[in-house]
DNA sequence: TGTACATCAGTGAACGCGCGTTCACTGATGTAC
DNA sequence: TGTACATCAGTGAACGCGCGTTCACTGATGTAC
């Protein structure tokens, strides 16, 4: 077989680790998180346990390729918002709140998947190296939308902090210095993205969690209060 | 035996109870949420499995009463800040960080007990029907704090639906009028409560779940900001 | 103060369950000549 | 175009594990007379 050419057992193959992803998601789903159980998704479909060690090389390798493709799926989310904002002109306060909602909206619409990047460590699993690259790259196109303004006296031990961490951590400043041109505005964005990072998971985190179902207000309501929150710290607009 | 006086055997069982919950606890922590095994708990107090229904219906009891207790003892170290920020004539701001401070405080010392009442619902758990008022303890201090100061615009649309939550249920407006006197100024203390509950919920929930592990900066400062976008959309001081 | 009885903590065996994973195997499918 | 071979998807049996929970029981401890 030539490289680059695949036949059509490789394209089988392809489909079917699709399939069983699918079908695991759609049981964590039901049955709630850490509940993957490989025999149960093998039964669903109508295989033997066995059978799918041959396209994952056990739970942790599922378990780890779906977490891939939660945090890949969020960050395209939040990247079509991005070149939607750009394209549409908005300026750093509405782009923030395309951002976080195109964030809330893809949480919202999948919890399990949100609670598997998101949610309490799984019991006996060990995180896969590139999950922080990952978590990075959905962060990323938030990071720009903090450079414009400056940032309010409520924020200013936490940009010291991100200024102490852009100076020893070689890795974060090349990341930022990918969203962010003007290096001696890093600080300003780093600090804009650590705190989407934790407004988000804040309402996301709880109504994912099922906590909004006997209170009276809606997730995009205080998401957007929460941002709006954000927006005035950094006398964006 | 006469009502109200208590033999030894009583003594006896409920320490016996304690001692149970405080390795349940113990466990959890070592080997991570969900990961509560009657046996292994038995195991190592040197009992055997069934010893423990002598203390407690089942797996699902001991975890109620252990979220039970994670709730009380949350809504203690809020109280007492409460108390003491009282005592020493706090401002409105200074006591949002004191309320908010025990809270991670609290949170971050046993983050177990944290992902217990605020992580993602234990499958095959369902929760008992007091866990709301349990919550509602939690929050109620920081009622009072957002009544003096008047919400900015950013606040407004989720105030707006604090008012209508307040009209239609009447248990929700009871538990804000045990904290707050002024009726008028109800919405603002709920809408500021249901935002310190995200915003809390927002850095505590990440640092708990280990994920300012690789990251440069401290949970107190990002918290710290937190609270005071609020505040500054509440114009406290 | 002593004795008979009731209470109750704790045991050990057992049941049934679902799980991850291994192993030797069978049979179909694609491929090289 | 046909045949021999290699590849690989999938099976079924098996192992060992830890779990929640039940049941009939034993033995110690407190209590009533």
């Amino acid at each position: 077989m030539a490289a680059g050419q695949e036949g059509p057992r490789a394209r089988y193959r392809e489909q079917t680790r699709s399939e069983i992803k699918d079908t695991a998601l759609r049981q964590l789903a039901e049955s709630g998180a850490g509940a993957l159980a490989l025999t149960r998704v093998a039964k669903e479909m109508g295989l033997s346990g066995p059978a799918l060690y041959r396209y994952f090389a056990g739970r942790d390798d599922l378990l780890s390729a779906l977490i891939r493709d939660a945090y890949d799926d969020a960050a395209a989310a939040v990247a079509d918002a991005a070149a939607g904002a750009e394209e549409a002109g908005q300026n750093p306060r509405a782009r923030l709140h395309a951002l976080g909602g195109a964030y809330r909206t893809w949480a919202a619409a999948e919890p399990h998947r949100y609670l598997l990047i998101q949610g309490a460590p799984v019991p006996g699993y060990v995180a896969p190296d590139d999950t922080r690259d990952r978590a990075r790259a959905v962060l990323g196109p938030f990071l720009p939308l903090f450079t414009d303004g400056s940032p309010g006296a409520s924020v200013s031990a936490l940009v010291t902090e991100m200024e102490a961490w852009l100076a020893a951590d070689a890795g974060v400043a090349e990341w930022v210095a990918r969203y962010v041109s003007d290096t001696r505005r890093s600080a300003y964005g780093l600090a804009g993205a650590v705190l989407v990072w934790a407004q988000l998971h804040g309402s996301v985190g709880l109504e994912t969690a099922g906590q909004f179902t006997r209170m009276g207000h809606r997730g995009d309501t205080l998401l957007a209060a929460q941002l709006d929150l954000l927006a005035d710290a950094f006398t964006l607009d």
